[in-house]
DNA sequence: CTTCACCTGGATACCTCGCA
DNA sequence: TGCGAGGTATCCAGGTGAAG
């Protein structure tokens, strides 16, 4: 996924309301951009970050610059939570993940029973259906990152869909992109959310495929870079 | 106290409609 | 019939407040 033009540099002034943040462009110039990412950001929106900007000029839109990029001292975190399902799908479709190479047809945005956690399925080619969900990390510590960076009754309630459609007889990914540059395995963040963290162990014990994969993060672009390791260790 | 629906601003996917 | 334009639904993911 590349960008389709240069995004702009600035500093974080403030971020609120969930969705927008105040950044002050090189040029002096201080807007507002959306910011399509309401999580916490743990350790990145902090006041006086660099972060990139791409620009729009859909009349539609009422924010002209998007935060695409904030930097957590000198690495850069994909924030844009919608990029990650571009990322994903073109990784898949171009074959770079090779447990999730084979199928016939990939769907987007499937609806699971009395559910809406999936992000994508795979079909085709005789194999057992694959259902994937996929979440973006950007908290890291030391070399590892963690999910989720805040409490959310949610995570929990997605690995208990995903053991569900194994129970079922399909196969279920939970899919975490990591975007940033500076990790090397993955941890479920115990010491931020403890439930999310005994639902991934059991739902991993029941058959749920974890995949943490680390994408690439530059001023041009983002795509997935290599797999790495899921710490399980409790 | 816990659970759950709803809310946020914009992107995206999909559907419907009108016109050529 | 086929295309584009416009409209609608759903998602992001945690905060908030109401309901149980």
């Amino acid at each position: 996924m590349r960008f389709d033009q240069p995004l702009l540099e600035g500093t974080l002034v403030r971020r609120y309301k969930r969705f927008l943040a105040d950044v002050k462009l090189r040029s002096g110039e201080e807007i507002t951009a959306h910011c399509a990412n309401p999580g916490s950001l743990l350790g990145c929106a902090e006041p006086g970050n660099k972060v990139l900007v791409s620009i729009h000029e859909d009349p539609r839109r009422r924010f002209k610059h998007q935060v695409e990029i904030m930097y957590s001292g000198r690495t850069a975190v994909g924030v844009h939570t919608g990029r990650r399902s571009a990322v994903v799908t073109e990784a898949i479709t171009q074959g770079k993940i090779g447990e999730l190479a084979g199928y016939a047809t990939l769907k987007r945005e499937v609806k699971a029973v009395r559910d809406n956690s999936i992000d994508m399925m795979l079909t085709g080619n005789g194999l057992r259906p694959c259902y994937i969900t996929v979440r973006n990390v950007t908290l890291a510590y030391e070399g590892v990152g963690y999910y989720p960076d805040a409490i959310a009754a949610k995570g929990s309630q997605d690995m208990h869909v995903l053991t569900d459609l194994v129970r079922e007889g399909s196969r279920a990914v939970i899919f975490l992109v990591v975007q940033r540059s500076d990790v090397e395995s993955f941890r479920p963040a115990d010491h931020i959310d403890a439930d999310f963290g005994l639902a991934f162990r059991d739902a991993v014990a029941r058959g749920v495929e974890a995949m943490c994969y680390r994408a690439k993060v530059t001023r041009k672009g983002i795509e997935l870079d290599k797999k790495i390791a899921v710490d399980l260790g409790a």
